[in-house]
DNA sequence: GCGACAG
DNA sequence: ATCTTGTCGC
């Protein structure tokens, strides 16, 4: 698929990055509806990491599956070295590259994208999820397994039940909803990325949960991919 | 020095 | 994210 470039990763610091964010989230689009039923296809995106040679590397798996039956209909990965240290708030100038990468080899061109990551509950509104619409020029969806807390607020959690969720407001702001996606799960953390409204996304993530994870199909394949394509190309000394 | 910390 | 054994539950 066709990749709008945005801007390179070649940013000196944490500065840059704030500046990149700050100069992106004006252009945050938060009020579209794309129910379920709109939608035929739908992508997870993931990575993997490991170490070689003192080196850091990782792997990005897009992982595009039919909205109805749930069946994979294609899988694209890539590859390389990272060059992006972690800093919470920075992981999209971490993942992005490898995002982008795989991205442009993807045939089909799908309706929505969902990140193991932040979108819109992040410190500038632009996690991960956010920040990688500007690229791929798709609505995307934030899922994180793990809350980002933001101001001091924690979020409330929801009752054990299936599709139960609270919001999380924050400076009386919605940012995103702490969701349980199955009972008896930890909860994930949901928000918007972009050109998508938060109800949208719950709908969304709800209709891709089945009994094998309590994350959405696409990013739970997507996952799993990672880690079998870090074990082969660790094996092949790549 | 101590706590916090998406992946 | 990754490093790792056993263990509880369907």
């Amino acid at each position: 698929m066709k990749i709008h470039q945005m801007h390179d990763f070649h940013l000196k610091d944490e500065s840059d990055f704030v500046q990149t964010q700050q100069s992106l989230k004006h252009k945050i689009t938060l009020s579209h509806s794309i129910t379920p039923n709109s939608i035929n296809t739908c992508a997870g995106v993931d990575l993997a990491y490991w170490e070689q040679d003192g080196e850091p590397y990782g792997v990005c798996s897009i992982i595009v599956i039919d909205a109805d039956t749930k069946e994979v209909i294609e899988k694209v990965h890539s590859m390389g070295k990272i060059s992006v240290p972690y800093v919470s708030g920075f992981l999209a100038f971490r993942e992005l590259p490898l995002i982008i990468e795989a991205a442009k080899k993807l045939e089909a061109e799908p309706d929505v994208f969902l990140f193991d990551g932040n979108g819109y509950l992040h410190y500038n509104h632009m996690g991960v999820a956010t920040h990688a619409a500007f690229f791929l020029n798709k609505p995307t969806i934030g899922i994180a397994k793990t809350y980002l807390k933001i101001k001091g607020c924690d979020f409330v959690m929801p009752e054990n039940e299936v599709g139960a969720y609270t919001d999380i407001i924050i400076d009386g702001e919605v940012y995103g909803r702490a969701l349980r996606t199955r009972r008896d799960v930890k909860p994930i953390f949901l928000s918007c990325g972009n050109y998508i409204d938060l109800d949208s996304s719950y709908q969304i993530t709800m209709s891709l949960i089945n009994q094998e994870s309590r994350l959405p199909i696409p990013v739970r394949l997507a996952d799993l991919e990672t880690h079998v394509l870090r074990t082969f190309y660790q094996k092949n000394h790549v």
